[in-house]
DNA sequence: TAGATTGTTAATCGATTAACAATC
DNA sequence: TAGATTGTTAATCGATTAACAATC
């Protein structure tokens, strides 16, 4: 039986693991493309991820079926499916709230356009930068959201601004038509039914690598930044 | 994926999860400080957060007992104990390799020494870099970090470089000492035993959240984003 | 055909949540 | 004590993985 239909109707019902790592599968792809592999097979691609086999094959399962048995998959016609799945066939066209660190970090990020996300406008809410350029975009008054996006129709908006905005921001996005956010900001955000928020929290990252070190009960007094800096 | 499996086995049984959410409720019980509130339920945890309160008792237990039935949670003896448990209840040290646009916005992000979390070294192979400065550190030759960590003694290792360089960066920072890696780059690091790797790719978020939108299977057509940077 | 590898089922493993006795 | 809320157990829900018939 095929899944066609699961996927087409109950979207919902796909895990995000699933969804993360279809991620991972596509950019293994693209390597593989790259490289010139016509082929490959899911022990294959457990090789080079790490990522379980039949965790691969179950994983496509929910979007239909890709591969010939005996055979394995088509890299070109594996890639363009999930660019697809993803929605990532064409550009997926995302507005920037925020020009500050992380927001220039983004801009400059080489492998979104690689996949198709576009960065297509850049907003502030601080009259020194408006009107400034963050690489080629020039910076827009934030109040202006909503008109510039009348035009763009992104669908996908990127909070990149302190904690203490992020939720007037998020407002703002979902005011203008904006569907899914991906908040860089350490707050947790209400948003309405239907739109979809992913937390990055660095702070979150390193503190589930700082509870796997082990505990030395006593250091040997604190070390200085200066000390090295100054090296 | 691979080294999250290696974390949990080896000899921990708290869920990642878990550890995720501690993070979440350090962050809540900062500000629960910040605003003077001394005491506070399960229950107001799950309305701040959205996280079930059964959940947050649940996380908690993995790690001992922390309320008083009938009352709740002393919030300054909640806020000490978690930061102790993820190790940040003094300063953490850390190496960042990479000096570039993600590198420059990890430096200057306040809400990493706000918990502790203190980037004692950056370096870079780009000899047009180093001795330069990056906010108040001056960037040092990648082939020193061995020696540098003799001193300053970091555990975890941030890697902010491109994906061609990270699995250099991952050993030489394995050699230096480092136990844990926050990992920028869209590769997969074979690391050794013992050592921690959490991967941070925004293509991952991204294409999770460009999932969840609704497909309309033709566009108007490619909107410019010239046309709008240029308004 | 013989060998390889898929897609899917079933078993396992793990995480979330509801319920409640314990207890402040 | 009476009311509130904890810590923990048991039930539920969901995700991973091993196994294998189907099939190229």
């Amino acid at each position: 039986m095929t899944n066609r239909k699961k996927a087409e109707s109950g979207n919902h019902r796909v895990p995000i693991p699933t969804l993360e790592r279809m991620a991972t599968y596509l950019r293994l792809l693209s390597d593989l493309e790259a490289a010139k592999v016509h082929t490959v097979s899911s022990a294959e691609i457990e090789k080079q991820t790490g990522i379980n086999a039949a965790q691969f094959r179950k994983d496509l399962s929910y979007f239909g079926e890709f591969g010939k048995p005996g055979v394995g998959y088509r890299v070109s016609e594996l890639h363009q499916r999930i660019a697809r799945i993803l929605k990532i066939h064409r550009e997926q066209p995302m507005l920037l709230v925020g020009a500050g660190n992380l927001g220039s970090a983004l801009v400059g990020y080489p492998g979104l356009r690689e996949h198709k996300f576009i960065i297509a406008a850049v907003f502030d809410n601080n009259y020194a930068k408006i009107g400034r350029l963050l690489w080629d975009h020039e910076i827009l008054d934030v109040n202006r959201l909503k008109e510039v996006n009348e035009r763009i129709r992104a669908r996908i908006g990127i909070i990149a601004v302190p904690a203490s905005a992020a939720q007037e921001v998020a407002d703002r996005l979902v005011e203008a038509g904006v569907k899914a956010i991906l908040n860089f900001a350490p707050t947790i955000l209400r948003v309405p039914e239907g739109v979809t928020v992913r937390n990055v929290s660095f702070l979150q990252e390193l503190a589930v690598l700082s509870y796997h070190l082990e505990h030395e009960e006593e250091r040997a007094g604190a070390y200085s930044a200066h000390q090295i800096d100054g090296v």
